[in-house]
DNA sequence: CTGTTCATCTCGTAA
DNA sequence: TTACGAGGTGAACAG
């Protein structure tokens, strides 16, 4: 990884157009060929970049109209398979060093949905007495839905997990149950949508099709004896 | 700007728990507090991070059990207002530079949704002979329609405008009509589907509908004079 | 390979 | 401040 701190101005032209004033920022050359350009603030991203796959090419510093040499020191050129271009002129340079990382040996998570899903799936009991899994990923023509179940009283529900419940999540329900509806063999099948967080949108969306909504505790699903409000 | 490059392991605890194995990785520390940390590969995203605002501390190298100093030269330890922390332990450095970069003057950019909604609605014709345009932004009770307008028949129409036409968007245009088709002063109302390009699966959702669907080009929606193709 | 879904999404913008 | 939708979304996973 090669790094470098220096005034440059930045143009990409791709998806969209891009430019950035001349300024002091911070470079990033990455193995893969990749190019990172960071400002001194914002969050992770990068003010511009060029993903990979991509290629480095460095063009002379000339005027495009004189044919001369500018001051500048150099512009990078990167780009893609696409087409899309990453220009960097360089105007100078203030650190530039290389670094040897090798590969990463890789993230490790815990707590994303699929946690959630699990964990529900162990803990029907959470959504009232009698409830019982039929199956995770219960296939359907449209894709699996998360979980379907059958309620104290034997009826089928489908249940789709997010982790913030947004307007999305419940169309998505409802293709579900549009479909599964079809199947006489488990029809009439209603629907609960629940998720960490549920916006007011998608609630209103959900209630006025009548799927109910379920505001999922992650750690009151992860503890195993005190769950302090069934749901139905 | 701090850059660091160093052998590390890093543990986040927040919205999940991550962790990372010990490896040589680059360590970004901006001025607003938060921290990168990336490897020599994978995009722009950095394997693990704290967003400000945040602030970071330094612990002295002591082992949790024994008490006593370990060989390990530092632990940094970044927490934000929610109680996340990324905590950094750094085991031998590399590089360790500070620059001075300023406030950036930002990213200017052309060729997102907005333009193409301005453009469409100055470029009706490129839609069909006569059609003229009632509003952009034309408000509902779930939210704006990019563009009502009527076509050469005074029929209107409501038109939904995505740089990637997906499902999804096929959904948000499906619930105004579905709205705007019980307004009597308008009523009925037909609608198009625009994108620059138009996932299969939309089509046969949108077709299926009696939604239209238009790609959009956006050069061609630039020039003045040369529209290749009427629509309708 | 395409298509779909998740994300510590990030980021803008409007109410 | 919060809520909502777009993104050069990226990244993982299934078909």
């Amino acid at each position: 990884m090669r790094i470098v701190v220096a005034r440059c101005i930045v143009d990409y032209q791709g998806k969209l157009s891009a430019h950035l004033p001349e300024a002091r920022r911070l470079l990033m050359m990455k193995a893969d060929g990749s190019v990172l350009v960071h400002a001194d603030g914002g969050s992770y991203k990068p003010l511009n970049w060029m993903s990979p796959p991509c290629w480095l090419t460095e063009e002379p510093p000339v005027d495009q109209e004189s044919g001369e040499l500018t001051s500048e020191a150099m512009i990078w050129v990167v780009t893609n398979k696409a087409g899309e271009t990453l220009r960097i002129t360089v105007l100078d340079i203030e650190h530039d060093s290389s670094h040897e990382l090798g590969t990463d040996p890789g993230l490790v998570k815990d707590g994303v949905e699929a946690h959630l899903q699990e964990l529900l799936s162990q803990r029907l009991d959470a959504l009232g007495q009698g409830w019982s899994l039929v199956r995770r990923e219960y296939p359907t023509a449209i894709g699996p839905v998360d979980i379907l179940a059958r309620d104290g009283r034997g009826q089928a529900v489908a249940i789709e997990i997010k982790r913030r419940g947004e307007i999305d999540g419940v169309e998505q329900l409802t293709r579900y149950l549009e479909l599964l509806n079809r199947d006489s063999t488990i029809a009439p099948v209603r629907g609960i949508f629940a998720a960490q967080a549920i916006k007011p949108q998608a609630r209103v969306l959900a209630t006025d099709r009548g799927i109910d909504c379920v505001v999922l505790d992650y750690d009151e699903l992860r503890g195993m004896d005190d769950v302090s409000a069934r749901l139905f």
